[in-house]
Parts: structure tokens; sequence; C-alpha cells
DNA sequence: CGTATTTCAGTCGCACTGACATTA
DNA sequence: CTAATGTCAGTGGGACTGAAATAC
């Protein structure tokens, strides 16, 4: 099915040549997750949101209260984004920033009612969302893709 | 292993809260591609290239001459981009191009003895990179798991 | 005329850097 | 003092839109 490991292609060997593009990883990598971007934004901006709204509040739902830190920590966005982010989910009255009283440094973020309602919406869209995405694999390969992407990513975590 | 198919589990049910974000694929599959990005930019830039550079010279190499828009059309890369990488790879002497004698609006591309050189090389620096992308991988994991990406990128492709 | 090609200017979401003031 | 926190300004690559000029 394909070719064998280590069989030692030069890169102009026109064995390898007819679909060089198609076997980097690297590159198909990109564009799938180009056109995944696209659908997911597309869709979240129908329901005013964006991607890092989703997982700001699924974090505050799943994990609780947090300060901004934290929630960067939790989320992977950007301390310097975070704060852009607050700015918009507050103004939408989906979670409430408050200077928490034991280190007034800190904001407290937590999640307000409106803000679990939105959650609940955004997972059905995402659903369907993921759904159109991964419709070509079964059930099975859509848990093996998952997968192979999550050990990828925490191994790559482990590595900062 | 994993949830039952359509075990209709409602958004805020605990019992799918503990992972809502690592199982969210779409979600996943971007900060995967993130890391990959940065990995590959930083790797590209080394020897002064991007992932532009990669596709278009490939694609000239392994499909021979084109115009912008044919080019195009083969790498995904949009028109109105390509300008922008032509004059970088022609800046490097690694593509020429001349007005086509037979269609005026067109530009003929063609790759340079230089620029089959530096494919060479970013074909050997990328090698380099999707092994430390897929390190955690066996190899007969890595054909999976690029099976899967090509398969929704060709099903996503043949719906535009 | 409508269409295709190249080019330019600008937008957008995401990820990141560097700096700063405040507080621990 | 150093370190952490929130904030702000700015950068950068990638993908996109819209429009103009030219040639078919």
């Amino acid at each position: 099915m394909t070719r064998a490991e280590g069989a030692e292609v030069p890169h102009d060997d026109p064995a390898r040549t007819p679909d060089r593009l198609r076997r980097r990883v690297s590159r198909q990598l990109a564009r799938l997750s180009a056109r995944s971007d696209r659908l997911v934004s597309e869709g979240l901006a129908r329901v005013d949101a964006r991607r890092w709204h989703y997982a700001v509040l699924a974090s505050l739902q799943d994990l609780g209260p947090g300060s901004q830190a934290a929630l960067s920590e939790r989320t992977g966005i950007h301390r310097s984004d975070m704060v852009g982010v607050l700015n918009e989910l507050t103004e939408r009255d989906l979670v409430e920033r408050a200077p928490d009283p034991d280190d007034r440094r800190r904001n407290t973020i937590t999640i307000s009612p409106g803000g679990r309602r939105q959650l609940r919406r955004l997972d059905q869209v995402l659903d369907g969302l993921d759904e159109e995405l991964l419709a070509p694999l079964g059930p099975a390969e859509r848990d093996q893709f998952l997968g192979f992407i999550n050990r990828l990513l925490d191994h790559h975590d482990r590595r900062t």
C-alpha cells in the first residue's frame, strides 16, 4: 500500500514523485486544519462566538472558576490574548470578571448562567461541525484519528 | 475504550465533562497543526524558505511548468498569494517567470537548477521535521494517520 | 460583450513577542 | 529584590475578499 520504511529513495527519484505533496504529513495536516478552521469559524460566527470562547467556557464549566493565568494554562490560549477573549465574553454576559480579594493582582473568572446556556449551544454546534468534518470516517476510525492527534499533542506538550 | 456512538449524553452531563476539550476533534486538530506549523516554519526559515515555497517547487518539479493559475490550482495556494510567493522564488533564482507567447495574460513558471537543488534540500529538512512531528507513532500508525488526513481532505476538496 | 489572468490593497482569526505597571 | 499577573501594542504567516488592469 505504501512505501516500505527506510527505502532510501532519493528526493528526485521518480518513484516518490507522483504524490510528493500528498505524502507530506505536516503539509496535509495544515491544509486539513485550515479547512476545519474555516468550517468551525463560520459555524461559530453564526452564534456570535469564536473558537477561543468555547475553550474558555468549557474550561470554566468543567474545572471551575480561575484566574486569567490559570485559564491560559488550561486552554493553551496565550495570556495576552486571554484579556481580549474575556472582554468579549463579559460584554456578552457569559462570564464574570471580579478582582480576587486574596491576591489583588488576579481576576477571578466565573461562568454565568447565560454562559452555561451558550456552552450547551456551542457544544451542539460543534457536534454538528465535527460530524461534518469527520463524515468519511467510521466511529472506530474517528476514535483512532483523535487518539493519534492526542498522542502527538501530548508528546509535544511535554516538550515545553 | 470510548463512549458508544449515539449515547445521547447531554452536554452538561458530568460524564462527558472531564475531557470535553480533549475530545473535540476540530480543536485538537487545530492545536496540533499550530505546533506542526511552528516546527515547520522554524525549520524552513533556517534554509530561507517558507511552506509555500516547497509546494510550488515540488509542483513544478513533479508536474512541470505552468501558469500561476495552474500552480494555484495544483497547490491550493490562493491566486492572490501566488504572486508574492513567486516574487520571493524569482528573487532567489529558484524559478523563472516568463510571459507565455500563446496567451499574453499568462506567465509561464519554470523551476531552475537552483530550484531543484533547493527542493532536494527542503525535502531532507521536511523529512526530519515530519519525523520529529510523528515521533510517537510507529510506521503503520503513521500511514494510517496520513491516510485519514488524506481521506478527509479528499472528501472536503470534492465539495467545492 | 463576458471571461480569465495577474496584481494589489486590505481583512480576519490565531499565535506570538516585548514591554509596562501593579502586587506578592 | 525577584516573580507573577493582567494589560497593551505590535508582528507574522496563512487564507481570504474585492477590485483593477490587461488580454482572451
